[in-house]
DNA sequence: CTTAATGCAAAGGCTTTGCAGAGAC
DNA sequence: GTCTCTGCAAAGCCTTTGCATTAAG
């Protein structure tokens, strides 16, 4: 076990998650790098140099990372959700057109001020999302 | 046909939206107030005091509006869309516990700052939800 | 040996699509 | 008569679930 194991077996153990072979493997490729995918990625990654990780396990493995706070879940497209390894406070740009999914981070774009909430709630979370979409007409036709 | 009515047409006629029978219904079940509802909902209503909508049209209905500007979609749930009838300026706090949905206007809260945009893109939206969950435990427990 | 995790396949929920019939002008 | 809209049912896609098998301590 490599040193980068190392660390996400840490990382898993930190937030209450038995690090199991798949479930070590599922994190390395989400968390290796800062980007956001969806499950059906991951399952694609995974099994492309791994042994094998099932639909189900990937699918019911990101859906535990994301309740132990692990990974943040992102609901941009009403078709799939994307899984983002920056758990930190930043907002997203999604490209309608390419289904690019990117960090903003606060430095460029800041919410203010904050809504009254109804009496009995508590706030889980805040997200900004700015959807963007490639021009196809030129902007002088 | 009653002013109200008239008004729906002109409304759907103003977006280049073909008046049919079907269309008009659905328009007044969604226009009529400020909520927030899924297509189901809408089907549900409709179909509850009016003749008769099929599930497809209603689907295929509020897609029209929403590509037409007629009304806005929402994306907070990942197993369904909101169709919104706001179509103004403005954000969402969502009760993930309730599944309920409502407005945020802007004098509560605002963004500041705009993200360095993507060469070649323009934005389509931006929209803030503020995702609350309902207290179980209590917070002195 | 006992408990937890995985894999497979089936089921589920929301939405879209194909195509025939009905409606509008 | 022609063009558009509607409705039904089937298909599609992402995700969850049930249950037997396998792995771990």
């Amino acid at each position: 076990m490599n040193e980068q194991t190392a660390e996400i077996v840490r990382r898993l153990k930190d937030h209450g998650i038995n690090p199991t072979a798949q479930r070590i493997e599922i994190a390395q490729v989400l968390l290796a790098r800062f980007t956001h995918m969806s499950a059906d990625e991951v399952f694609q990654i995974v099994n492309k140099t791994e042994p094998r990780v099932s639909k189900a396990t990937v699918y019911n493995t990101l859906g535990l990372f994301a309740d132990k706070g692990l990974v943040r879940e992102v609901i941009v497209d009403p078709s799939k959700i994307f899984y983002d390894s920056n758990v930190g406070p930043h907002h997203h740009l999604y490209n309608v057109t390419t289904g690019e999914l990117r960090d903003i981070d606060q430095q460029h774009m800041q919410v203010v001020g904050l809504p009254p909430l109804p009496p009995g709630t508590t706030v889980e979370g805040m997200e900004v999302v700015v959807r963007v979409r490639d021009e196809r007409g030129s902007p002088s036709s």
